[in-house]
DNA sequence: AGGTGTGAACACTTTCACAGCA
DNA sequence: TGCTGTGAAAGTGTTCACACCT
């Protein structure tokens, strides 16, 4: 899988991946849910349950940042939720511009949650006047021509693309020239940025058409095995 | 990489990855660009450059369903768009159930796009009382206590689930007893679906933490690769 | 005993490189 | 000559299995 899909990023001296990040996200989220259940403990096998995954992936993923248990017993779950948090860099708050406010765009700056995961929605920006100075959840909508002054200013870290896709990497340009550090692109088309720039692609009809080609090719071809 | 994050079909006596199936969608979108544009012949490089992949891959991919191209010369635009689909099963209609009519689901019925991709949103289903009977997009909301009886009778294909957490797993068994083939997560929860039945999950936070790790980590270990 | 941490084996995906055809 | 189609090589990701600690 030489240069794979997801690219690696090199911590104590070692390459990880991005499958064991997005499952280091998912223990997370399973270790705040069991902190506030009161557990305190919680073993690979455990965690491996809740995460549809196994233990021995559940160790190797740790171990890629460290050591972090205790043989013969298991894991510290505040320890643990509290180690992984500054690993993914959620012990900081990031500040968030979501471009285009059309549905999707205002679905998104009315998502609570994203407060409570440590996001903060900064602005909202759409190129249609007519929506400028309304309120999506809380959000002011801004003009996009203002787009650069308001990254500048409030020192936002992250932009989500929510325009069209003609509109996507024009925006996306504009961003990194205003000093942004990841994109989070809705838009279906697979915008380019500059290396160093994060980037992920959340492309809601190619999920769906991996569904129909599953459900299409099982009648076909041979059985089961259609997991995500 | 055994029993990888994402399953695979047996198609032409080869396991196809998930990740080529993901392609051949992106490539689709593509072909449905040139065609409109006019352009009757195309390479693997065309595809290429224009997918972000190599020729190779392009090549490697059509080649796990047959061979559609001609060589010295490239691939006819429209027959392969027109195979691809058949591939993908995007020759016919799709029946979508939305359940969740909060931003999300709202935002996801009012996507016109859908329709224009071959997916018909024929029911939007919530649990909120107050809810049923407004509109979304032209799409009324039904009460999910007739969830059962719309899938059964209008024969739905597909489910989008677009709940809070909690109520997810019960909503997918639901949809699965009733009938539905695929299921698209958008609850941040891990849910279980029987062997048959597709599932693919968007997770909204994995996505956003793979970014301010990518951020993170980029600042203290070593250089670039952050591409998605 | 019981569960972690990890090198090595295994499985899968991508890239190379070139034969083969138009 | 030009570009496809594809075995084989290279590169990654996952699982195994066991030494090691508590």
């Amino acid at each position: 899988m030489a240069r794979s899909p997801f690219a690696s990023q090199r911590v104590r001296d070692t390459r990880v991946s991005e499958y064991a990040v997005r499952r280091l996200s998912l223990y997370h989220r399973i270790l705040r849910v069991m902190e506030r259940g009161g557990q305190d403990v919680v073993s690979s096998d455990d965690l491996a349950r809740e995460g549809r995954t196994n233990a021995a992936q559940v160790r190797k993923d740790l171990s890629y940042f460290g050591t972090f248990g205790k043989r013969g017993r298991g894991y510290d779950v505040t320890v643990l939720r509290s180690r992984i948090e500054e690993i993914l860099g959620l012990d900081k708050r990031w500040r968030v511009v979501i471009v285009g406010a059309g549905r999707l765009g205002s679905a998104l700056a009315s998502y609570a949650d994203f407060g409570r995961l440590g996001f903060d929605i900064v602005a909202l920006v759409d190129s249609d006047g007519s929506k400028v100075g309304q309120e999506r959840g809380g959000v002011t909508v801004s003009s996009v021509a203002d787009l650069t002054a308001i990254v500048g200013r409030d020192t936002v870290d992250l932009g989500i693309i929510a325009t069209p896709a003609p509109e996507a990497q024009r925006v996306v340009d504009q961003l990194v020239a205003a000093g942004i550090k990841g994109v989070l692109n809705f838009a279906p088309v697979k915008v380019k940025v500059p290396d160093g720039i994060g980037l992920r692609n959340v492309d809601i009809s190619i999920e769906l058409e991996g569904l129909t080609f599953d459900i299409t090719s099982a009648g076909a071809a041979a059985g089961p095995g259609l997991e995500s």
